[in-house]
DNA sequence: CTGTTAGCGCTTTCAG
DNA sequence: CTGAAAGCGCTAACAG
């Protein structure tokens, strides 16, 4: 721990015989400086490997070159997906990224906001939490003058760019992909009626239903309340147990059609042959449990990576932080949950 | 994004007819301080909600109460569980955190290391790149005087402290609980011979089938290359195509387990009467699948705990940086896949 | 107990 | 093309 000085821009001054403005400017490479003067102050630099104080540059700049992302769980595979994805562009324009959970409690989420405000944030990208309605505390950040991205779980109450997946199409390509497979029963266990994504991917299933000329059987929806494995495993015994039970279930997430697929399983009955199962996320697990899950993937690094790029328009004066949605295509992935005979394409 | 001017010390100051430098002892609590000042000038700022300039504190104090934390791959549940334990820690002593990932690759992780040295990180938690060896890159921070802390995979050639899984004790816990489960022939599909973490597990498992007298047969132990689901079936179908196959695997890590339970399942072997799997990690999956898998937890979450707890103790003055290795006590988690009859502890 | 002063390292006018 | 000088907001000697 030997607390050695760094070299600064006074010590290369003084080396070199020129003035610190002159070592400044010839390192940022500033118009109207001799090509040589450059040279000389970037070779100096570089051999002594002087690195410029970040704090300094900071302060006077009063920019820090780092994003805030704020997320419900950093642990689910959706989101540290995105986080993935806004690291990585990010990091392609020089921005560091400062990470914050909330587990999905709103108090949490405002200290996190005050600690990225204080702690000097460019921009703030975040998904908020399930309690979060107004959101007062990001529009903080607004009021800053710092520009705000939402993503995934968004508030329309915030006037920002907001990134969000097209659950709707998702649901919509799900069920219809179960329609052309064949089945005519198909049952749907989503999610919180107030929740937006729950609510478009209902919308999609419906409208797909309706597409066909399918009827929707309102005996064959249920809504989850902590959208858990056991749901999906208590739903899906109730749907069985109807007069007349479904031959598909749509759920709203992998983990509650692994719920569902649990009790099918053990009621011995066929996945996709006697019942097919489509979930939503596309986790990792869906392509190694067997059967092979269906899900509609979100393109989650993606959407980190989209809601960077937005960002980073914002704060390069190429845009303005104005309030518009963004909405991310899915992508239906089917294994063999779903497939029916001629349709399988697997391999 | 109305850049409205933040209230300064400066203000406040001419505001209340006192001096810069008293009004930032009266928000310091400075001893020393009039009882009745630190009063006016607390009230005066919270009625105009004044909030410091993170970046001047920084700058003047050449602190910046933020930690880097980088590691292989942000996405693997493991590392975000890590990680997660770590922002929480951080977050309670006043620290934010930086979040980088290397992918694996070196270069990736030497730039990764720049960044956040130039951003004036305090310190560095870091889980090195299967390509890092010497780890010079990580030495700066050292040479600047930061401290690093290493967790999970670590160099031996940094001194620095270390917290890391007892593997072997994972490992030794996983193939006694399968040996008291009575089977006999229990193989090991492991990983890199030289990964640390790797000759560990094996050498719990030989130790355990030491321990309890059965010999160690060659022909039961595979290596993989990249510990991939395809490797565990491919291994698998090997084991069992042996003239005396075993009747259990202990694998490296739950996504190879997966990948043996494929096979098993395919050639309609029954899991746990005609073969027992344990594997290695936990992941959310284990509880997910059918049957459930049994396998190590390595208390990720709590080792990100742990190791923010070490660098915030030497931040702090309280301890130094030095070479010491932290273990971590790992947990058998049993279910279905190794719960032979009587021995059960399932619902 | 409080005010004065200096300065952290850098960028950016304003003059040459 | 370059230098001198000011100052970002805050803290910490040093004097009262």
């Amino acid at each position: 721990m030997s607390e050695k000085r760094r070299l600064t821009l006074k010590d290369i001054a003084k080396e070199l015989g020129i003035s610190v403005s002159t070592a400044s400017r010839a390192l940022n490479s500033y118009p109207g400086i001799a090509e040589e003067t450059i040279n000389m102050v970037k070779d100096f630099a570089e051999k002594h490997n002087y690195v410029p104080n970040t704090m300094a540059v900071n302060f006077r700049k009063n920019k820090t070159m780092t994003l805030g992302i704020i997320v419900p769980e950093l642990i689910h595979y959706f989101f540290s997906s995105v986080i993935s994805g806004a690291i990585q562009t990010a990091k392609k324009h020089g921005y560091s990224v400062f990470v914050s959970q909330t587990d999905e409690k709103v108090s949490d989420e405002v200290i996190a906001c005050r600690t990225l405000l204080s702690s000097g944030v460019d921009g703030l990208l975040i998904s908020i939490s399930n309690e979060t309605i107004e959101g007062e505390h990001i529009r903080e950040f607004l009021d800053e003058g710092k520009p705000v991205v939402q993503f995934d779980k968004v508030s329309d109450y915030l006037e920002t760019p907001k990134v969000i997946v097209d659950d709707f199409q998702g649901a919509f390509k799900a069920v219809e992909h179960l329609i052309k497979q064949g089945y005519k029963n198909i049952a749907h266990i989503g999610g919180w009626a107030d929740v937006k994504n729950s609510m478009e991917r209902k919308r999609g299933y419906e409208a797909a239903l309706d597409r066909y000329g399918f009827k929707i059987d309102k005996s064959y929806l249920f809504q989850c309340k902590d959208i858990s494995e056991q749901e999906g495993y208590d739903f899906t015994k109730k749907l069985m147990e109807l007069p007349n039970p479904p031959d598909a279930i749509f759920c709203i997430t992998d983990i509650v059609a692994m719920g569902a697929i649990k009790y099918l399983k053990k009621k011995k009955m066929a996945i996709p042959e006697h019942i097919g199962i489509v979930g939503f996320s596309n986790w990792q697990l869906a392509g190694l449990v067997s059967p092979g899950l269906s899900s509609v993937d979100q393109h989650a690094y993606q959407m980190g990576v989209k809601a960077v790029e937005i960002m980073i328009n914002i704060l390069k004066g190429n845009a303005v932080c104005k309030d518009e949605a963004h909405l991310l295509e899915t992508e239906l992935v089917v294994r063999e949950s779903s497939s029916l005979g001629k349709y399988s394409n697997l391999e």
